[in-house]
RNA sequence: UCCCCGAUAGCUCAAUUGGUAGAGCGAGCGGCUGUUAACCGCUAGGUUAUAGGUUCGAGUCCUAUUCGGGGAGCCA
């Protein structure tokens, strides 16, 4: 006898045999003459294995009434070829053993479809059913693909910290880390005394690995973060969350074109790797939650991403005859609509943005020889928005320094990111990509809280 | 943080100009069936988010708060 999940159960072709299966119960039929189906579901498969017990069955007489919804088992049984329609086979029963029960009038999963809010009060047992069963396996094989997609080109995976002291570059608000008592801190001069907290000096959460990563790129080579990252920015919105998982390549001698071939080369073969891995859970979302999303991820597989630079996107954006919330004009940032009304209605396929107004990017991205202009670019894709913010980095010490006065940064608080210009300095680019973002380009889904298992967002941390 | 909308049974929703709360699903019980979102019958289940106000009377109107949804800003 050999236990088997329920994944392998239904895939083996091997009939009559004996096998040991173990999961939880999503639906009992049963007659009262004595005869009654199982839905057992383990995680390992969006199908459920059926089990069919005939009444002289050991242990289902005394258990019977407690074989409801979500209640966990182990049953013995023979697997077989099924007869009837809906399943190719199934198990019959000959013994059932019962782990834990789930008392009916309280377990708040029904046989029934739940709104994404309810489920969002319940994340503990949202894993449970179909549509987030589906959500995490997806969400694995996507962690997964991302991995073999650098591993196998000679990326190095480097951990960049999660506590830091460096401000980052600004790419949002931060969470303070502190060991301070918070309702008395040690003061001096009527400021708060962080000379005397954990780290000696104020320490926040991460809100980027990237200029760690710029440290390995130029000394490993190519390399990748791949990690939780933290912005305490108040936004509510159904694309953000104060903890997500960001994944940053960094690539010495890469130039912003080279940087686009990268980027556009990742989104396309991990959406095919994901594809190609989980064809159920990816036909569940193409029925249940977005109709168009299989032909969707084709078209981002099977044709090249559209480049475009910010100014010519501005002209197309000024003389398309769309009417916009918000005017259109060159130096300003592209709004929601504009993006959209590129990607969507305009082209219908991924864009990458390039060469944008340096007044409006970061300090770190490299000035073009217009000197309006920095080597930035954003990939938009249909549904999503910016799915990837990347850029060549400014690899010029003169300028670097001059673009942080610029932007009213101080070098000497960046000096080890400065050094990296001082000795040894190379072209070098990469990207940030959140990896909830392309979840919901993969699943279809279409609010953020509902692809990552416990979401962070204002006024919310519970589980 | 800003704008708009919402909160009624375990879940999803209904309730006329302000007139005293209803359905489907789920659950319990019974029946029936190689069933499969099973099917048929019966039963139970509500301080209408919270706090205040207007009114003879409030689920319905007003105010505040909390939470949720959609959009915007910020970004990934």
């Amino acid at each position: 006898m050999q236990r088997l999940k329920v994944a392998q159960a239904l895939k083996s072709t091997a009939v009559e045999i004996e096998v040991d299966v173990r999961g939880w119960i999503r639906t009992k039929r049963e007659s009262k003459q004595g005869f009654a189906f199982l839905e057992l579901n383990d995680g390992s498969s969006l199908a459920n294995l059926q089990v069919v017990i005939e009444g002289t069955v050991t242990g289902f007489a005394e258990h019977n009434k407690h074989l409801t919804t979500g209640s966990a088992v182990r049953i013995i049984g023979v697997l077989k070829e099924s007869p009837a329609a809906g399943q190719k086979v199934e198990v019959h029963a000959t013994s059932i053993e019962l782990y834990g029960t789930a008392d009916a009038e309280k377990y708040p999963l029904q046989k029934k479809r739940h709104s994404f809010e309810f489920l969002r009060e319940i994340a503990h047992l949202r894993p449970r059913t179909n549509t987030f069963g589906a959500i995490f396996r997806v969400r694995n094989a996507l962690c997964n693909s991302i991995h073999n997609f650098f591993q196998s080109r000679g990326f190095v995976y480097v951990n960049s910290p999660i506590i830091t002291t460096s401000d980052a570059e600004g790419a949002g608000a931060m969470f303070q880390v502190t060991t301070l008592d918070a309702a008395k801190p040690p003061m001096v001069d009527g400021h708060i005394d962080y000379s005397q907290d954990f780290f000696g000096k104020r320490a926040s959460l991460t809100v980027s690995g990237q200029l760690e990563g710029e440290i390995f790129a130029t000394s490993l080579g190519d390399c990748y973060t791949f990690g939780p990252t933290f912005r305490a920015e108040n936004s509510n919105t159904t694309r953000h969350l104060a903890e997500f998982w960001m994944i940053e390549p960094e690539m010495p001698f890469y130039e912003l074109t080279d940087n686009m071939d990268l980027a556009e080369s990742f989104i396309r073969t991990i959406v095919a790797e994901v594809l190609a891995t989980c064809p159920e859970d990816m036909a569940f979302f193409n029925e249940r939650i977005d109709t168009t999303i299989l032909a969707k991820l084709r078209n981002i597989i099977d044709n090249d991403f559209l480049r475009l630079s910010y100014t010519e996107a501005v002209e197309i954006l000024m003389t398309c005859g769309e009417k916009f919330e918000y005017s259109v004009k060159w130096g300003t940032d592209l709004q929601s609509e504009h993006e959209r009304y590129l990607t969507e209605k305009k082209f219908g396929k991924p864009i990458i943005l390039f060469d944008y107004p340096r007044e409006i990017k970061s300090f770190y991205m490299r000035v073009n020889e217009d000197g309006r202009t920095v080597r930035a670019m954003d990939v938009l894709v249909p549904g999503v928005g910016e799915i990837i913010g990347g850029s060549q980095r400014e690899e010029r010490l003169d300028v670097l320094i001059s673009r942080m006065q610029e932007c009213g940064l101080k070098p000497e608080d960046y000096w080890w990111y400065v050094d990296l210009r001082r000795y040894g300095s190379v072209p070098h680019s990469g990207f940030g990509l959140g990896l909830e973002r392309v979840m919901l380009l993969l699943t279809g889904m279409t609010n953020i809280r509902d692809v990552i298992p416990f979401p962070r967002t204002p006024k919310n941390a519970d589980f």
